[in-house]
DNA sequence: ATTTTAGGAGTGCAAC
DNA sequence: GTTGCACTCCTAAAAT
């Protein structure tokens, strides 16, 4: 049993270590979520409207040829139904 | 028992019934959520780009003002970072 | 001009029927979500707590063998933490 | 003018700041994320599940008594279904 | 290539 | 009214 006993332990251990480096870093990329909601809340704080501030920074990440081409396309969409 | 019986399953029946009445409700429901991505299908078949689609019902679903608005702070934003 | 305008009344006419189907659709799935949320009004009304039920109907979703691999597994979490 | 828009300034400024910071800090989390996915994996390379990995640190993250309660749900669900 | 799955974002609801 | 929570949807990765 000592055999089977040691190996088995062996490989809680393995199990164990990644669970808990996985854990670490889940508790880290919590930290920063966390962080980035007290920007918002800043960001709100002094009158901005955090629910835009959102949607300007999900447009910075595009490439302006894609921003340029998705807005454009918005455009020909919007008239076709009448919101031009 | 017979009492305490009789009282328990009039309990369970009255909650087995509610969960049924949910679970239909939620099979009509996601029965109607594949219809729509049906037509989302067609709309990709026939050419359009159904991610900007989604953009313009959204916007169809706003009430005038506050798109007019929205869209307007989004616009003062983005020239505050140089996105104009 | 007339060709060219006829063919993009024609192309608008497709894209707004295409999204009017939609929109019916979603107003449709919105009077179900509307009537599961009266449902739970009800289970909370009569004493059961709306979350619990929630949950019991998530567990009736699962297929048996999804629900033997996640009892076997908080068998494994339990072990793993010396409570097995 | 010159007022206005110095103040103009200030303000798109300020904006920009909170952006910014925004935007390092997602990077920062897009970073940990990145690290979580190595893990996971190395849990693979060496031959565990990583999808029955993922639900023990769900159940790791539960609280005792939240663990303790989804326990007799189960019960309450097979009892329900009259596999008690 | 196709299909599934996890992670993330956004939305709406309820509780405080 | 605001804050947090739960649900839904969508996108991007992974496996087959």
């Amino acid at each position: 049993m000592s055999e089977i006993g040691h190996n088995a332990s062996a490989t809680d251990d393995r199990l164990r270590l990644l669970v808990e480096r996985i854990e670490r870093l889940e508790e880290e990329k919590r930290g920063i979520a966390d962080d980035i909601r007290d920007v918002y809340a800043e960001v709100k704080a002094v009158g901005y409207d955090a629910r835009i501030v959102r949607k300007v920074i999900a447009l910075r990440k595009m490439n302006p040829d894609d921003r340029a081409e998705m807005e454009s396309v918005l455009e020909l969409y919007k008239c076709a139904l009448g919101m031009g």
